[in-house]
DNA sequence: AGAAAATCTTGAACAAGTTCAATGAGTTTT
DNA sequence: AAAACTCATTGAACTTGTTCAAGATTTTCT
């Protein structure tokens, strides 16, 4: 509300109004590819007619679990949180937060065409781009230097996930809640504690109950 | 012992003795390879010149942390877990067990040539195929095609990766290694209960108490 | 065959983490 | 400005899983 009177006042924040008449930028995908891969403008072009913009708001859902998972998206800007639904349990367990420069999708349920077993919801207001199933194939068959991209960027997901799975073998509560202050400052305020909880596996009380601890220091 | 007095008698199961002069069987790593890809017979020759055939003892390690990881193992026969050491509480947590027609690595030292976290070691006297990362990057210049089955083997490990994550955020012991009995009916009497133990991260003694409990039905 | 090592089990005391319930602060919505 | 959410905190009772120690069994080595 407050903004778009704003942006009547003074047009020049329309710019930050970020409608749909912006022009989208493709910089951080672009150089999501450049980072693994050489590639000229005409392939840089080709990539980018491939690609679906969308906007999603804070809460919104980009993937219901059971819903087939369509597309792989690359967060332009805003927040994702990739979660579980345990329904013996009645709780909610997350998996992944994706934020600026990565990729949502739930893998399985994307490349054998199944439902999937994630939920992806925007935990702000997101900028997004998508590829679908057909296109990614259509790209990786035109331009198969495509494919080395794509497979470092899983290699480095697999990275990511053992590093994960080491954590929660080896580390207590406190000290996973110590390492996630380490490896994700930026996360720290930016997302509800309990949420934080659920990334880590233990619950909202308990997290409250180590920050305490650690604030007596 | 047992079984070479046996062959001495008996020339015919020296083919048993899988002796330095066998033939070495690379069907189960081109199957791996041809699971995604199709190749021609010069592309699978190429390939198969690139590996080293390796035996390994039960018992002896593949890789030791610290040490930079050099190959990516194919494994024909045999069994290997890959664990990490937290010095810290003095324990190992199993990671991964890789059997036959699965690759074990530490991916990020083999990359990035840095020092490993994670030992591999042969749980069971085993026969393997090993590439290093000048052959893997010369394979993937000579015959891009093989980055498709590259890429695949990666998301396929991804998403292992992030079941397991999954299982160990929503369920608790008990029903972990339900579910590990379920997945890996194979591997239960194959490995020491304490090693599924780490796996599954609870300890030995509990999982004891949790496989009381379950018979007592 | 006998010794040594690895494996599995069981119990008791303990630690880590959960659940439930109540409270208060901060945001959004109306 | 009030109402309705969402979020964080705290304490008490409870559950899950660990640690330590001991004993029994099985496997491996010589």
């Amino acid at each position: 509300m407050h903004q778009i009177k704003f942006t009547l006042i003074l047009p020049i924040s329309l710019l930050e109004l970020n409608s749909v008449f912006d022009k989208i930028n493709y910089s951080p995908i672009l150089a999501n590819v450049r980072n693994y891969i050489n590639i000229t403008n005409e392939e840089a072009d080709y990539f980018v007619s491939l690609l679906k913009f969308r906007r999603l708001k804070k809460k919104q859902f980009l993937l219901q679990a059971y819903d087939v998972c369509k597309y792989e998206t690359f967060v332009i800007r805003g927040c994702l949180k990739e979660y579980f639904t345990d329904y013996e349990n009645v709780k909610d367990h997350i998996t992944r937060f994706v934020t600026e420069g990565g990729w949502a999708s739930d893998v399985e349920s994307f490349i054998r065409d199944k439902p999937s077993v994630l939920n992806i919801e925007a935990l702000e207001d997101c900028e997004l781009l998508q590829i679908d199933y057909a296109s990614m194939e259509q790209l990786l068959q035109t331009y198969p230097k495509f494919e080395r991209w794509y497979r470092i960027g899983f290699q480095e997901e697999y990275i990511g996930f053992q590093s994960r799975i080491i954590k929660n073998l080896a580390l207590g509560g406190k000290e996973r809640y110590q390492d996630f202050l380490e490896q994700y400052p930026h996360l720290v305020n930016r997302i509800p504690q309990h949420q934080i909880a659920s990334y880590l596996g233990v619950s909202a009380e308990f997290l409250s109950k180590i920050r305490q601890k650690l604030a007596r220091k």
